[in-house]
DNA sequence: ATGAAAGCGCTAACAG
DNA sequence: CTGTTAGCGCTTTCAT
């Protein structure tokens, strides 16, 4: 591997200048056919490729857009090699709502002509991911709390930032344009569910211990139907875990049910994962959902689909979120400036599942 | 959105040179702490972000790793809007081979300390896809067929690319790393199976027109299979579509069972799109699976699960490939570029559900 | 239609 | 430890 050709090259080896050269490529039509081809043959023969970085640099701009995710930091990593049916299921499932939002960016930008860069956050010295990314795009998004604020906050004085899922973290970052899904109403319309349809009244709200808007929102819907209802509830969750994943849940699920008192007749979580390690937890104990009990998760991942009984829960459109991301980003780029902060909330779908005991066979065919 | 700060005049405001800027980037260790600190401030305080472009050209190399994948244009792209239970599980499902190559190499590249281009194929001017990609990325993978054989040649030349899914498509190529599954042993392995363990003899194959080494493969195999059994197949499939999707497989099955003479006893097809289409068919018709016949398909992408009868098929582990391809790439861009080509086959694994008969109750819970 | 020349913002020796 | 000085490869006026 040589040194690779350059304008230089491919001028000199045909006879025109730089500038012809970079034309042929720019503006083909600019360059006279005949000399278009000389450029081109050499080029080939060289194995001349433009430089997207020279380009970059030279007309500010790149034809990228990104993506900077959290680290999911994602055990089932090794698991890959197991060929056991067990987790067989575990596998797909692990399908997480940022693969969801990759997608949907990819397809959006690949309509408008537009490259992804996609990049998970990661520890690192001065030099961050985000600026990292930041520095090879023409604009991105970032899911929430993904990146320090105060760092988001300099990088989007510069370029077009988008925020994903979670309202604006602070004020400081009120001139994003911001995209969530609405946690509330989705929260509010389940629980409604569960006491109107179902007739359940002893609710327990399993939400998480850190700081998330999302989160909160959802425990504010969830209280919100209660009241509607009648039903008393303390302004905070029933419990809180740390992380939200399967064994928290499981582990909240025993908390829950060996509480004093009367036992729950319903167990809604703030995500399907929480939800997920529950249901074992209750067939281990030999809890019958939904029988005995009700469970409810929140996000729609494809687990949740595949659980017996499969999850009732809420689900996101994840995906779409990523093509209205790169529908702001690319109409920042193009247009003015001056237009004000979108902000959009994304409307979310109950689904019934037989979780929480509607009789819905899960199991549709195609 | 004024013109974005630059070292010069991070240098100006904390009175360094732009070497000592650029170091505070690149090294902090090789910069006093005082300095550093005072850099560091005055870059804050302009909302100064390093240009990668600036940074690639300067020092080539861009810490971005590339995947380049056919445009299978996706029809269900509209669909989301929807939220009809029936195509929930379509929804899902199309969680598609590419997608899973982005996650596995995803996944490496990040532990590797690179970011991910992706970007799918898009015909376009004198200026293609692979060149936009190859010019922003230190190496990238390339799902086989995605882009001319002429323009990877010339591109490889220069920079390390790996081919994925698919033997070398020609002589050209043959410098390239490549990786591969064993599509021939698991057709091979699946067919045994339907042969041997099912007592099933009369089978149909279902391949395609287009030419695909892939599936040329996996028709190997299933002839290799045949004949070791003792039954006389021809040297091609049974019927060849053109798209291998559902639809096609769902007019397949009706032309194999339209055929005079005895109805096959299994449908093989060389991939799972085709078979879940068969499955429909064969419904409608009041064809029992496994009971009247058995269907297999190849590929194991999540709806191959989903649907009633489960699907019996062969999971290509396109996770581990792009895990695989990111190692090799990271290979080449660390060692000495002497190095031999490498070429490496990829297991894969029979999943034996109950579309072939076999009594697995699918729906495992998580 | 084509050429000349001036950068784009940063890194990388090489001096101090 | 820090400053100087060249480029890196391409786009882009401005001429011709």
């Amino acid at each position: 591997m040589s040194t690779a050709p350059t304008v230089y090259d491919v001028a000199e080896r045909s006879g025109v200048s730089i500038a012809t050269v970079s034309r042929v490529y720019r503006n083909p039509d600019s360059v006279r056919a005949q000399t278009r081809e000389r450029v081109l043959a050499a080029a080939r023969e060289l194995g001349y490729v433009p430089s997207g970085n020279a380009r970059g640099l030279a007309s500010r701009s790149t034809g990228v857009l990104g993506l900077c995710f959290p680290d999911y930091s994602d055990p089932d990593a090794e698991s890959e090699a197991e060929t056991g049916a067990g987790d067989e299921a575990d596998n797909d499932a692990a399908m997480l709502y940022s693969d969801q939002i990759i997608r949907g960016m990819e397809r959006a930008a690949r309509r408008h002509g537009y490259a992804l860069l996609i990049a998970a956050s990661l520890k690192g010295g001065p030099e961050s991911l985000v600026a990292k990314v930041a520095g090879r795009v023409d604009g991105f998004a970032v899911l929430a709390r993904t990146v320090p604020t105060e760092e988001l906050e300099v990088i989007s004085r510069r370029q077009p930032v988008v925020m994903l899922a979670g309202p604006r973290e602070s004020d400081d970052l009120d001139h994003l344009d911001h995209i969530e899904v609405a946690n509330a109403d989705g929260q509010r319309e389940l629980t409604r569910h569960l006491i109107e349809d179902h007739g359940l009244r002893r609710l327990a709200y399993v939400g998480s211990a850190e700081e998330s808007p999302d989160v909160e929102a959802r425990f504010r819907g969830y209280v919100e139907a209660c009241r509607a209802a009648g039903i008393q509830v303390s302004d905070a969750p029933d419990l809180r875990v740390g992380m939200m994943t399967q064994p928290e849940g499981a582990r909240a699920a025993d908390v829950l049910l060996d509480r004093p008192g009367d036992r729950p007749e319903a167990l809604l979580f703030a995500n399907d994962q929480m939800a997920v390690g529950a249901l074992h937890t209750l067939e281990r104990r030999g809890v019958r959902v939904p029988e005995d009990i009700a469970v409810t998760g929140f996000d729609g991942i494809a687990l949740s689909r595949l659980v017996r009984p499969a999850l009732t829960t809420v689900r996101q459109p994840m995906r779409r979120m990523g093509e209205e991301a790169v529908e702001l980003l690319v109409r920042r780029l193009t247009g003015r400036q001056d237009k004000e902060p979108v902000s959009m909330v994304l409307p979310v779908s109950v689904a019934r599942r037989e979780s929480c005991g509607c009789a819905s066979r899960g199991a549709a065919p195609a």
